[in-house]
DNA sequence: CCAGTACTTAGGTTG
DNA sequence: TAAGTACTGG
């Protein structure tokens, strides 16, 4: 077992122990997926079926790496018989094989945040409350945290303890939201992210033999990342492990970083008292960094209170102190950073992989991005909008969706009018007040107005019924097909593909648009290629997990030569030679919202202190004294976090690098200022604002402006040109036209507004 | 019904 | 700044 050899000493004790509790504390650059993976490997070749082995790792990209790593050294087919996987995507998958028994259809779609809010948003305005007090983020913040922490919509209103809460913030109809917004989701046959983990929870709870099986199944039990897991997690966690203890959890209390999102550091103390008997292992030898860097680390943890006693030590090289870079506006920052990654590039021969830069938000991203375009210097942004979000894909996807499962709400009211089709905003919403009257989905009401009356127009029912057809002939199609040949076809008969087409030569964000159409059905494509021969793989299946993915989720290992940019949180279990982290100022890093308690700024710090210790040879701390947020330049002042770190191990560079000529005028930051000034619109004057008015009242034509307008007809309009008469409906003023323009596809216009001439040809 | 424009308002991290 | 909504003219 020649492996082994590569382990410490007290990393090869907690390998080999893998019967009964056990929990590792796990320093930073410690060594601790090495110490998951070979555990798992040493746990196979002790004669454990993976089949019995579940893995619960952080992200999908972590449990992918693990069971590359341990088919290395079992071998790949029996790696991947582990249960390996996010809580998320683990958990999806035993809902779907359960799902009828809490009364979702086993194909039920995954709403993203998107979804969510935007249904939160619409149950809102239906319940007339005013979206100022109730915002629809804030709203879905409580709804999730009630979930994480296993509250029902019903025990939520009986709970008079958070009746109160609400009450004194003066919202008190959070509760009666959260209802609906959990009824809409049950008739959707929709869950959001939080519903995995809570309906899980449901399902183990009430459902003995669903518990015993899986209970059965997974007889050894491994977390990672376990101080980021939250109150539903554990509880999970815990029951499964309940009949054999066979249960490990890795973690790090430093590096705790996701309260926001449920997680509770509780779940670590909560360990030591529902296993008494468990053995504590922890790794101290740092493996990753150089001395400066561990010491600074160490040295910044240390103000932190709540934490658990533990020595991270490394035999490593010093290395070079941590360097300070000062920058006028964030602009220059970027510009900075980017020089600075060339300079050190050149001088030592790196590669692009070597760098990382790290930020607290997403946004600050983009000078570091102009900067890095600017010198040709080939970066990657994680994180941000991901592929999956983008709207285009949304929109196909959202077709998918609805395909595989109609009741989808928040599918069908993206896409019932897109590409249009004349299903107006009012004819939605009369769909949606129906399927509330009648307890029903829109898809329900829409399939059979005879059954669910609704207030709807006859020209409207008969485009709804086109569309209707169209989504059921994709339906029928789902088993039948493979998920390509599907795919490509719901592209184009839904009239996604036109539209796109059409737009293409508009500007470059259009052309990527279809590009990313064509990058979705090309992954579609490798899906069904790269299927094993029995394995299903209908559109239905690749749909399946498509909300869990993110982005990193889909780094192909051949286009890894570039500089990373992300965020600290997405930075997490990652290591790179250099690293850069920007932005530390007071008010952004720490956050403005951590300010108001110990505990939220220890998060912070610890977020920090994830930082610092993704570096192995290089680190340096950026920050600028002027920032632009909102359009508007704020000075900045340097992170109080500079000033924790021990100096011992920095070294300041008070003078910023790129002052050149340039950048005495005021770098980028104050050019921006001053167009911004010069270029600002005068604004409309008074007089002109009452002079439309006046033109308001001789304002349009009673009826009809063409009359004797016939199908058939071809025409031609002020703005779109020629066309053809395709449709006509409506009477007097509601008079309308539908006509297709070869440039401009087809469009419905009101007759009493379209100047449109009739021409012979 | 559609498209262009004026106005408002964002608080941050992710599966 | 940027995105999303409300308004308005055709």
């Amino acid at each position: 077992m020649s492996y082994l050899d590569e382990l410490n000493e007290s990393q090869r004790v907690a390998v080999e122990h893998i019967f009964g509790p056990i929990m590792v504390i796990a320093g930073a650059g410690s060594g601790k997926t090495r110490v998951l993976t070979y555990r798992i490997a040493y746990m196979m070749e002790q004669g454990i079926d993976p089949f019995n082995i579940l893995a619960l790792t952080f992200t999908n990209k972590a449990a992918k790496e693990m069971t590359e790593r341990i088919g290395h050294i079992v071998g790949p087919a029996e790696a991947k018989n582990i249960s390996m996987g996010t809580f998320h995507s683990v958990f999806s998958k035993i809902l779907r094989f359960n799902a009828e028994r809490i009364g979702f259809p086993n194909n039920f779609t995954i709403y993203d945040t998107q979804d969510s809010k935007s249904l939160i948003k619409d149950i809102i305005k239906e319940l007339n409350l005013d979206d100022k007090t109730y915002k629809p983020s804030m709203v879905f913040g409580r709804i999730s945290a009630a979930k994480n922490n296993l509250i029902s919509p019903e025990a939520y209103l009986a709970n008079s303890e958070i009746q109160l809460e609400d009450k004194q913030a003066r919202r008190p109809e959070l509760g009666r939201i959260f209802q609906t917004y959990a009824n809409r989701c049950l008739k959707a046959g929709a869950m959001d992210f939080d519903d995995l983990l809570y309906f899980t929870n449901v399902l183990l709870r009430d459902f003995p033999d669903v518990l015993h099986y899986y209970q059965q199944k997974f007889q050894y039990i491994l977390v990672d990342e376990y101080q980021d897991t939250n109150y539903a997690q554990y509880l999970i966690v815990k029951k499964l492990a309940a009949a054999y203890q066979n249960i490990c959890v890795v973690g790090d209390d430093a590096q705790s970083i996701y309260s926001f999102r449920g997680a509770n550091i509780e779940n670590i103390l909560n360990f030591r008292k529902d296993y008494p008997d468990f053995a504590l292992y922890k790794l101290e030898q740092n493996y990753r960094s150089t001395k400066n860097i561990v010491e600074a680390a160490n040295s910044i943890i240390k103000k932190n209170k709540d934490q658990i006693f533990k020595t991270v030590w490394t035999d490593n090289n010093e290395g070079s102190k941590i360097k300070v870079q000062r920058s006028l506006t964030d602009n220059e920052e970027g510009r900075t950073i980017a020089q600075a990654i060339f300079e050190r590039k050149t001088a030592e021969g790196a590669r692009y992989q070597d760098f990382a830069i790290l930020y607290r938000t997403n946004k600050q991203s983009r000078a570091f991005e102009e900067a890095l375009r600017k010198l040709n210097m080939p970066y990657k942004i994680y994180g941000g909008l991901s592929f999956y979000q983008r709207k285009e894909i949304k929109d196909l996807l959202a077709y998918f969706r609805l395909s595989a499962n109609p009741n989808d709400e928040e599918a069908l009211k993206r896409v019932i009018n897109y590409p249009k089709r004349g299903i107006g905003k009012t004819t939605i919403e009369n769909i949606i007040i129906a399927a509330n009257r009648y307890g029903t989905s829109m898809w329900e009401v829409i399939k059979d107005f005879q059954r669910y009356p609704a207030d709807v127009g006859s020209a409207a029912r008969s485009k709804i019924y086109e569309f209707v057809t169209m989504i059921d002939s994709f339906g029928a199609e789902l088993e039948k097909t493979d998920a390509f040949t599907l795919a490509e076809r719901i592209a184009k008969s839904s009239g996604i593909i036109r539209e796109l087409l059409a737009e293409k030569d508009k500007g470059p964000e259009e052309v990527e648009r279809f590009q990313n159409i064509e990058e979705l059905l090309a992954g579609i494509q490798e899906f069904v290629r790269g299927a094993e021969p029995d394995a299903p793989r209908t559109l239905a299946d690749f749909m399946m997990d498509v909300a869990l993915l993110t982005d990193a989720d889909q780094d192909k290992p051949e286009d890894r030569n570039h500089i990373s940019l992300m965020t600290i949180h997405s930075s997490k279990g990652l290591e790179y030679p250099h690293i850069y982290i920007v932005g530390l100022e007071e008010n952004l890093f720490p956050s403005q919202m951590a300010l108001n308690s110990r505990s939220e700024l220890e998060e912070e710090r610890r977020l920090f202190y994830v930082a610092l210790t993704r570096g192995m040879r290089s680190c340096m701390l950026s920050y600028a004294t002027s920032r632009f947020t909102w359009g508007q330049a704020i000075m900045s002042e340097p992170s109080r976090f500079i000033d924790e770190i021990d100096p011992q191990y920095l070294q300041f560079e008070a003078v910023s690098r790129t002052n050149n000529s340039r950048s005495l005028m005021g770098s980028g930051g104050f050019e921006r200022g001053f167009s911004g000034g010069l270029n600002k619109p005068l604004g409309t004057p008074p007089q002109l604002r009452s002079l439309k008015e006046v033109n308001k009242s001789q304002t349009p034509a009673q009826g009809d402006n063409t009359p004797g307008l016939m199908v058939g007809h071809n025409i031609l309009h002020d703005r779109f040109g020629k066309g053809k008469v395709l449709k006509l409906e409506g009477q007097g003023p509601d008079k309308k036209a539908t006509i297709f323009f070869p440039q401009h596809g087809s469009k419905t216009v009101l007759l009493r507004f379209a100047n449109i001439q009739i021409i012979e040809d």
